[in-house]
DNA sequence: GTGAAAGCGCTAACAC
DNA sequence: GTGTTAGCGCTTTCAC
């Protein structure tokens, strides 16, 4: 018996034949609408089953003016995206919670060099939202994006306009809190290593330390940039030492440079935890997998990314949803300050 | 003067009306043919300018029966997918040639409790081909994926059918290469640590190792499989070490669980690199971060990215496309063994 | 070189 | 509860 479709997938006009109604029904059916009798129903499902039916996204979109898909885009290069422990857990926040709604997501990586091509892609219907997960001042594109569908904004926007929406932590405070907690244990030569000037989560920890350094009156020994990867905290160190007068603490805007610091410490004799105080941000896995273990701010990413993708699910829902939402974050004392 | 468009996004009918042409021509220039006068072309451009117009995907890939858009399936759990440097290889490299055509490429992590979702999206004619970024054999809905749309597999599919297209390491040549060089250096009391017996390039491996073993006629002291994972790594180790005699030599599939088997080597007292020699796979960055630096055997991830890109598109585009691709492994020595 | 017309597979009024 | 009818925005013959 030849139950497989002529050619090509089936469509929703060889469906109602065989179950011997009309389109709308076939469409009602999977749709989930209520208005439909129980033995059509059944017939609808069977002919579905049959013939292995799977609604052409294309034509379902096109007519309903909606795709049912969401983009999770990813302004970075592969290797920061991959290489960050604290992408991972956005992404696995966000999944999570569109896992549970019938949207699909999609991760578009829109490192420099394909950005033109990920605006064509969220400018043409191909999405009905889209969740930026990183954001530099220079991603002009994504203005662009937001022009078209929903977007929100993983982290503070480097320029808010009134109708964005964007999920963040208290990056101010967290800088503050980090800086203060080494103030109060007696350091005074003080140093940091904070993340790129084009990213308002560098911008913002880096306000913190300063906020607290002036607050208890103290001046800072060195401040150092990083871009937030392993091999830029590394370099920040080595000009942070070549600076002048070698500091007795040191706060690092994220665990992964960090890492990079201890090494470069280590390389100079210098022993983190002992030698020299240091506190990381982020919390990710990387600050238990070096040793001393990594006193550090954490943030909670995971929640960070399930709040984003709430947000954006109440927005394409139509339901009220909220602009801007602060997360807290924490001191986790460890062995390294 | 108005130049945007009323509401939403404009359609090819707004850019022919303000162009003085067809749709026919507006559809033509989009689309590169030649065959348009150079007045007409220069109107339609200017036209698509002012109004931003960017044709709707939706309607285009309705009409064309093409979507230009590949997917990048990922059969693994989030956490795992991050966890793994060698994944960022391999998406690194399909992302470089994919990014050179005009394809557009969306990942989908298809873990086990998101796989039905990922299913129905690669069955309704979202994407014209797939790339699977790894594969185990209980992932049996990718064989209804391939019933739709071209696929290729990274690493040999656990079943082979014929009209599969694959791009894979050496795995077996690997397993034997990293085994064979213990056993040259002498030592004769062999563990390893295997991949999971659910994937190809776990059994590969092993299927190498026990080759090698028979080979020179020594009897493995122990043979614990991981799941790839650091912790997996960690756990088996444990199970080596207490299944008996102690190793003088250990193989283990990949880098990152050779990193845990360190962590527990360290614990128990046992030096890697002095007091046992320690070989992985892989080749990643984690084979350099560890202390002493891993010697390995090392697979080409990029590459095998790269390969596995090319063959997809030359599918897509009717070419000649190879059904198996073999690439070469080759031991990288450092100081564990 | 250009336009008219048909149709891709579906949803969504609107009648019945 | 169900079918009929119009499109959704585009590509693609086919005439001219």
């Amino acid at each position: 018996m030849d139950l497989a479709p002529a050619r090509g997938a089936a469509t929703i006009e060889e469906v109602a034949a065989r179950a011997g109604v009309s389109r709308s029904t076939v469409s009602r059916v999977v749709n989930g609408s209520t208005a439909v009798s129980p033995s059509a129903l059944e017939a609808v499902r069977r002919a579905i089953d049959e013939l292995q039916y799977v609604p052409n996204r294309a034509a379902r979109s096109l007519a309903s003016r909606q795709t049912r898909a969401i983009a999770l885009v990813i302004p970075e290069q592969t290797d920061r995206f991959f290489g960050d422990p604290f992408f991972a857990s956005i992404v696995a926040g966000i999944g999570e919670v569109i896992g549970e709604s019938d949207y699909i997501m999609n991760m578009l990586i829109a490192s420099d060099d394909a950005s033109a091509k990920a605006l064509g892609y969220l400018r043409s219907g191909s999405v009905d939202g889209a969740i930026v997960a990183s954001h530099h001042t220079s991603d002009t594109f994504l203005d662009r994006v937001a022009d078209v569908v929903p977007v929100v904004y993983g982290g503070r926007p480097a320029r808010i306009r009134s109708d964005d929406y964007y999920v963040d932590v208290d990056n101010v405070e967290g800088g503050r809190l980090a800086t203060a907690y080494l103030i109060e244990r007696g350091h005074r030569r003080i140093a940091t290593i904070s993340g790129p000037p084009d990213m308002p989560a560098g911008i913002d920890r880096l306000k913190g330390f300063h906020a607290a350094m002036t607050e208890a009156g103290v001046t800072p020994v060195a401040v150092e940039n990083g871009d937030f990867t392993e091999s830029g905290g590394a370099s920040a160190m080595t000009r942070v030492l070549s600076a002048g007068e070698r500091p007795d603490a040191l706060f690092v805007a994220s665990d992964l440079m960090a890492r990079g610091a201890y090494e470069v410490l280590r390389e100079k004799g210098i022993e983190p935890g002992r030698d020299i105080a240091v506190i990381g941000f982020d919390d990710s896995a990387v600050s238990t997998a070096v040793s001393p273990a990594l006193t550090t701010v954490r943030q909670p990413s995971l929640t960070q990314g399930r709040h984003m993708a709430s947000v954006l699910l109440d927005i394409l829902a139509g339901r009220p949803a909220v602009h801007a939402t602060i997360l807290p974050t924490e001191i986790i004392e460890r062995a390294s300050a």
